[in-house]
DNA sequence: AGTCGTTTGTCCGGAAACGGACATATCACC
DNA sequence: GGTGATATGTCCGTTTCCGGACAAACGACT
């Protein structure tokens, strides 16, 4: 339960034991995630979990080929395959690279294994399990409750904390994608943050400009999950930037 | 993971095997469970968990005041405490008895210590967290994507399945708050149901007539939670109505 | 400089849900 | 059988978002 700081950049991976990094090191992989590259295909057997270095993964979920939405981020604070973690071997949502980066993989089999071996290994997945779970449940109640440009402006924050930039690239069109709404709604609430000076939008482009800005804008749906993080899994590795949660 | 159907009617605690029966079995009390009574509060401690044996529970997400929504929904086939078995010690949600019924509840405490003993015991547990999580992302997905009526008629369907019976008795004014919507809407949703012959709708009741009418009606938005359940988790202790998941 | 695919900006009418108001219906209780 | 609290039914105008269409801007590539 130390945070020994062992040099890793997934934050997961940095707070283990020295003796959980070692039984883990060896079998650690290093992988560049590719935009659009699927992680975990619904109902698919799973191959690999994944420590986020860099970048950012969303979960989707999915039932008709028409219902589709982001119900997870992941970032360097976290993991995918959180359903091998759980004892099932597949997921019933699609996980996909949103940003490219890099990651640090592990076969399922062995981390099936290394759980049996290391009991606080366990411990402090599961905890990570909780903090998605949290983060879940409160993207459902942005979904139902939240307009559209308080959920933009909290997606926004959420992604701030999960890459280490204030430049973003995405498309409008893929931001309507993962908010389940029009890629219109999008450029015109995109631009009322703007014109709040908030964020500047560009081409492809969305950067940061008022953090503080941008979690009024979002009504209070922001925050909860990341406040979580902290308390559960453990504070930064060092630098935590006012305002923003300490993992980032 | 042989299922033993020792005769619990809750459905976790009758899949586990005679030995895990049996060290639970004495530390379980049985308990009333009051409709509107607060078994977790956002932020507390938690005392208990609770194995549902009848009746309903539901997980109701928050932020500021205003902002509720139902994120999840506990009947005979769970338990409540999910974070107790992620390691934590209390929940971001608040979780709340709908319906009347009874449940087999276990201090905190004590879970964590039969968890450390058994491992097939944790195994289900967790199995359920996973079950659980899936229903969390179809519900996000459902509120983002889903008209009232959709979302209403999953959640008849949702409700169906977790209290044995064909009459439900709740308000228009409840429901609302689960769905995140105005009563108004509800009200007028629940007569486009009830026009179809799908359901017949009273002062506090409803009552389902036509499961696969309903499941239509819910246009993709219902079964893949259950469907998980009946996999993971496993087939139902005997009874399995056509058209219905098995474990109800 | 010109071309072409992608991305963004901005229209429109219409559907869905909101917020508020008020009338009616139902039930428990005296 | 009357009374009052609770629950439901039904209006209204307004906001938010949708679905479709199309023009303009951008950037990569020749």
């Amino acid at each position: 339960m130390n945070s020994p700081n062992n040099g890793s950049r997934n934050r997961l991976l940095a707070v283990l034991s020295h003796a959980d990094r070692d039984l883990l090191a060896p079998r650690l992989e290093g992988i560049e995630l590719d935009p659009r590259q699927i992680l975990e295909a619904p109902s698919d057997p799973i191959s690999h979990v994944y420590f986020v270095e860099s970048g950012l993964v969303s979960v989707v979920g999915t039932t008709q080929p028409d219902h589709r939405i982001e119900v997870g981020m992941v970032g360097y604070e976290g993991m995918t395959g959180l359903c091998i973690v759980l004892g099932d071997d597949r997921s019933a949502n699609e996980t996909v690279v949103q940003s490219a980066g890099s990651a640090m993989r592990l076969p399922t089999k062995i981390l099936r294994e290394l759980m049996e071996e290391s009991r606080s290994l366990t411990s402090t997945l599961l905890r990570y399990v909780n903090v998605f779970m949290v983060q879940g449940s409160q993207t459902a109640l942005a979904n139902g409750r939240g307009r559209l440009d308080e959920r933009l402006a909290r997606w926004l924050l959420m992604w701030h904390d999960r890459v280490l930039a204030d430049e973003l690239i995405i498309t409008h069109e893929f931001l309507a994608v993962l908010l389940g709404v029009r890629r219109q709604g999008v450029t015109v609430a995109l631009h009322e943050l703007e014109g709040k000076g908030l964020i500047r939008s560009t081409r492809s482009h969305v950067r940061v400009l008022d953090r503080d800005g941008l979690q009024q804008a979002a009504n209070g749906f922001y925050g909860i999950p990341e406040a979580e993080y902290d308390r559960s899994i453990g504070f930064a590795v060092g630098r935590a930037p006012p305002g923003r949660p300490s993992f980032a």
